[in-house]
RNA sequence: GGGAGGGUUCCCGAGCGGCCAAAGGGGGCAGACUGUAAAUCUGUUAUCUACGAUUUCGAUGGUUCGAAUCCAUCUCCUCCCA
């Protein structure tokens, strides 16, 4: 049996969405989910205390930076990144497939596998499937991505075609790596850029590996939300339905909303901690530049339906303030706050979903926020 | 009392006859942020009846076609010697 299983509870009859529930070996998470992002092993600003305090249920770390700093073996002696950081529930290791991307400037694909230079200190290194699956399982996360190239946008149609083939191939590389089957699940990730019968064959390809979860890569990297939402609309239910489907780098509270219209299990993003840190929150009346001078003297709180730790304790001003001096203490309540507020719109889309109601929540949702549609 | 150096746009600080509304920081204001090279990045920051015009570089007067830049006086600050 996977480590990792797929549990479906129920679909909303108003929209199909469906409710779910993965099983990890540090226990189960309640899906549709989303996944706080802590490529270095921390959530930047927050405890792993904190993340539960917030109900994550899951979290992210990165391959490609636990593997420079502090070293794959350290986190191995420390009993994983669990033991390392002291979290006890699930935890998904991402390949360094989208350092791939993100450090264009920095590598070199070949066959074999990538090339990279150093962002820290221009040293080069080498990641293939093989070691990749070395590294993650040293990581010893619960959910294990393959190694796979994500592709920019836009991308001509040749390139992407070679670059989702080559990634199919490194998936089974992966999958003949992977041994520790009983303690971590590897997922594939289906690529093909924003051309459909790439993405088809990617994912029929991944599917015939027989892959514990499978997750879409390559969006959310510039696109139009339309296209995304186009892919998402043919690639989704090419997934096998008894198994998790994760959306990878996303996102914003309209993205997930819409990706789970679509089928999706399992979102994550850097997004509500980033732009904390650089002075933005989320609510529920959308978002909030909250170092605006205009917030001097506002002591209402950041989000007024918002009831967490940050929201029931302190105010926009006092949060400016903290912000505009570059104490710590203000990235550290935005960023708070940010991961709550995601954390709990998708515990509301579960409760939407049980009640069949997920259509209206929706446009309650974008009707307060704001989105036009 | 004697000597030396200096006062530049919100602040610090370059400029040392025209290419200066004046470098560069900082601060302010605004925007971006989507599997984190991000506590980052971008724009903007004299005034106006703004693709042009007007007033700025301690003050006043002068030299010059032209001055933040040269000269004189005044004023204020810093340092050194008594």
């Amino acid at each position: 049996m996977a480590a990792v299983t797929y549990e479906l509870i129920k679909t909303c009859k108003q929209t199909g969405a469906r409710l779910g529930r993965v099983h990890t070996p540090h226990g189960s998470i309640d899906t549709p989910t989303f996944m706080p992002v802590g490529t270095l092993a921390t959530v930047k600003g927050m405890s792993s205390e904190e993340l539960k305090e917030i109900n994550a249920e899951i979290i992210l770390s990165n391959t490609y930076h636990c593997y420079l700093r502090p070293g794959q073996d350290i986190v191995k002696q420390a009993g994983g990144l669990h033991g390392f950081m002291n979290w006890d529930r699930p935890i998904l290791t991402d390949s360094g497939g989208f350092q791939v991307f993100s450090l264009s400037g920095l590598r070199k694909i070949t066959e074999e596998g990538v090339i990279f230079r150093s962002h820290i200190d221009g040293s080069k290194h080498t990641f293939t499937p093989e070691s990749v699956m070395g590294i993650e399982n040293d990581l010893g996360a619960d959910i294990i991505m393959a190694f796979d190239e994500c592709a920019p946008y836009p991308a001509e149609y040749d390139y992407v075609k070679k670059s989702m083939e080559r990634t199919t191939r490194w998936a089974m590389r992966c999958k003949e790596a992977h041994k520790d089957t009983e303690r971590q699940s590897l997922f594939g990730i289906v690529q093909g850029g924003m051309y459909k019968d790439l993405r088809i064959e990617s994912a029929n390809q991944l599917k015939d590996l027989d892959f514990p979860g499978y997750a879409i890569g390559g969006l959310s990297v510039g696109e139009p939300a339309e296209l995304m939402y186009e892919v998402l609309d043919y690639t989704a239910p090419l997934l096998p339905a008894d198994k998790p489907r994760y959306l990878m780098g996303v996102g914003t509270p309209n993205y997930l909303i819409e990706g789970v219209l679509r089928g999706i299990d399992m979102f994550d993003c850097v997004l509500p901690t980033r732009i904390g840190r650089n002075g933005t929150v989320l609510t529920s009346r959308g978002r909030v530049i909250i170092r605006d001078a205009k917030y001097s003297r506002d002591f209402s709180k950041l989000d007024p339906d918002c009831d967490c730790y940050v929201c029931r304790n302190y105010s926009r001003a006092y949060i400016r303030h903290l912000l505009k001096c570059g104490e710590l203490l203000g990235l550290r309540l935005t960023s708070w706050h940010n991961l709550y507020f995601l954390i709990n719109l998708m515990k509301q889309v579960r409760q939407a979903i049980m009640d069949d109601r997920l259509g209206s929540f929706k446009d309650e949702f974008y009707l307060k926020y704001g989105y036009t549609k």
